[in-house]
DNA sequence: CTACATATATAGTGATTCCTATGCAATACG
DNA sequence: CGTATTGCATAGGAATCACTATATATGTAG
């Protein structure tokens, strides 16, 4: 039952760090207070400080973890639809048509980073890099697909993944104020008309693949062994 | 010299949404104090209490000050541009292409308000309200310009109008983390896909019109009579 | 000229926040 | 088995904030 120091200074870190990704997305990072972090992990303002030194510390050690985990599966998982519709309606699905689940909270947590990011240059630096890695994988992941399916995007690669990310980032925003103006046929349109495919007809959509595949945001502890 | 009780009024009110604006957009609302909004007007916190009761009312007439007063120029000056290529160009350049400026302050206060809005339903009302009527503006310019150019977009005027305020608010995004990522012709190239034109050629863009119709953000107290 | 009304300034209060200094109990180690 | 170390808790300080209560000065009306 008794753990190693080492063991509970982990499982400390762990439960801050979940505490306060969630909390972070939940009410935004500045209506969070260090106390509030550390008591839904459990612990107090001092494991906070002993651990990362500031709230700012907290934070970068959040983005740190988000940054290594979301959107790895953006495209990763999405090859397990039939139809290339299909695969497009799989892609919205992750990322904005899904409320209440985690992917729906991390995306919280990214627009909370992007506006923290604006003003604070160590948080953008974080961003950016991160940008540049998702973009390439995304780029890479398009131009298999689009050598694949014989279509023509409306630019080369990098640009492309931009222009992708850019509509279902818009997409995602517009469903939070108003949600019946978005829905998963018309970000399957908008993604077929940048990837340069032929006009969709009337509903064509099937029955979506939940790629189950996202992080969890909440509480995951290392697993005691 | 001397003014009424309500000229006074009047410009301290004006004065005070003034500095609210562009402290809120420029610090976040939550990282602006009242104080701070008052002194920047050349007032006091008594001033903001007596005229808006409290820091949320404050927040609320701000949101209704910008509610009239941006995004109306977003396609209503555009047709001043000759060629079709042009005129997505210069879409671009009002809403993504010019740091410091007034829109780009605009921009960052909307980002604001719809991170607000996504927990504060009194703002989210607004925005949605707001949403609904800027949409219908541009599906009609959208159907009307479409019709003149015969091109076949990829959705009706009304959820094209969303994806293409959508792009543009993804692109825009983009552009604050990774400046370089985005530019005018990626845009260009974006836009036409969704409005269903053929493919763009290699560097069709010419110099663009700066649609100056923007309300400035800063003090504009009624002018005095 | 006087009495009132009003717009804004001033001063202060309680609550909240981040952070520091220190204490304590459990583990690590010789 | 005793000492050192470590992980975290506890308590509190200084600053900041939203907001209230009251004062003041200036315009307004009779």
């Amino acid at each position: 039952m008794t753990q190693t120091q080492g063991e509970r200074k982990a499982e400390t870190r762990a439960l801050l760090l979940a505490a306060g990704a969630d909390l972070f997305a939940d009410r935004g990072i500045d209506a969070v207070s260090v106390d509030a972090v550390a008591e839904a992990a459990g612990r107090t303002s001092g494991a906070v400080y002993a651990h990362f030194g500031s709230k700012q510390g907290l934070l970068l050690a959040v983005l740190d973890a988000w940054k290594q985990s979301v959107l790895t599966v953006l495209f990763a998982e999405v090859a397990m639809s039939d139809s290339p519709l299909g695969q497009l309606a799989a892609v919205w699905d992750n990322i904005g048509n899904n409320p209440d689940t985690d992917s729906d909270r991390w995306s919280l947590l990214e627009h909370e980073l992007w506006q923290r990011a604006t003003r604070d240059p160590e948080v953008a630096d974080v961003l950016r890099a991160r940008s540049v890695e998702s973009r390439g994988r995304s780029a890479r992941e398009l131009s298999r697909w689009a050598s694949t399916m014989s279509v023509q995007p409306v630019a080369d690669p990098d640009d492309l993944a931009t222009l992708v990310k850019a509509l279902l980032t818009g997409l995602e925003m517009q469903r939070r104020i108003e949600p019946d103006s978005v829905n998963c046929d018309l970000a399957v349109r908008g993604l077929a008309a940048l990837l340069g495919m032929p006009p969709v007809p009337e509903i064509p959509i099937q029955p979506h693949h939940r790629v189950n595949a996202t992080p969890s945001l909440t509480t995951h502890p290392p697993r005691e062994r």
